[in-house]
DNA sequence: CCTTGATTTAGAGTAAGCTCCAATGTACAT
DNA sequence: ATGTACATTGGAGCTTACTCTAAATCAAGG
């Protein structure tokens, strides 16, 4: 099965702007063209493209998920390099999803915060209470992430 | 206490550069200056600071951010608007570990690929054995992320 | 007073990742 | 064969979030 690049387009919610500049930038280099120079896309180089999604939704660079594949077109000889790639990648991810969760954390407070400053109809007033003192100790007395965040006055 | 902003800089990890871009982006709106028009920061701006960070980390926009701080401004009459807010923002974030749990699943599963691969010395071999393709299956027979990703060719 | 280093401003420059345009060519149904 | 939709190229333009420059001013020590 072969497809055009608006196929493609539409099969990976890609713009076909998106497609030509991921070209352009070395990313789909086994993409063929027909004898009138129309780009001719098969179920590899969607594969391909899949695998640029991924390595995107890792926070990977365009300049780096070029390098990875350029790694693949050296053909097996790169293969504990690759291995080494994606061992990064999983840090990377790991460390993110952390992040993520203390961040989500912090959200919550607020969220549980503003939820009593609507009751009492005054942020002032609640931000001073047992509970919710209690609460930002528990959360910001790690000194890991802006020590000095969410001070009296709950900004 | 009060700082300059280099102190502020050092103290946060950002930039003086960045430090006045958000001034100029609002996201900064109470910092004072003393008689001779330098900036005086404190504790208090610290603290907008360590919340602009939060939400820059929920994925927020800097004009969003500012848009926030605008609601502050507006006092308790803003309240339901800023639990709103932070309840969206809850939402993204969730979403987004979400996406990076399944990203990660994605990323150890080419981890286990290549690390038989090296064992092999080829990738073509390995990728074709029944643990492997039984693997793929289980994680991308789920047809919502690029059905058709890591196909035959284990790109 | 003088020097050194930090700070001020407006505005220019940068990098990443697209996004679009103009002019031209291709595919195909009527 | 002609209209319509879709494709090609090079290169310009856009957005976000900084990052830096230049020229002037400020702060503090000797």
């Amino acid at each position: 099965m072969s497809y055009s690049i608006g196929q493609v387009a539409e099969k990976t919610g890609l713009s076909t702007y998106t497609l030509r500049y991921y070209e352009k930038e070395g990313l789909l280099p086994f993409v063929q063209k027909n004898a009138s120079g129309l780009r001719v896309y098969n179920e590899d180089d969607i594969n391909w493209l899949s695998m640029i999604e991924c390595l995107k939704a890792t926070g990977m660079p365009i300049k780096e998920i070029r390098q990875y594949i350029e790694l693949y077109k050296e053909g097996d000889s790169s293969l504990s390099k690759r291995l080494e790639l994606f061992r990064k990648r999983k840090e990377t991810v790991a460390q993110e999803i952390e992040k993520l969760q203390k961040i989500l954390g912090k959200v919550e407070f607020k969220i549980r915060l503003y939820e009593k400053a609507v009751e009492a109809g005054s942020l002032e007033a609640v931000s001073q209470t047992e509970e919710i003192q209690q609460l930002r100790d528990e959360l910001f007395g790690d000194p890991n992430y802006f020590p000095e965040a969410e001070g009296k006055k709950s900004v």
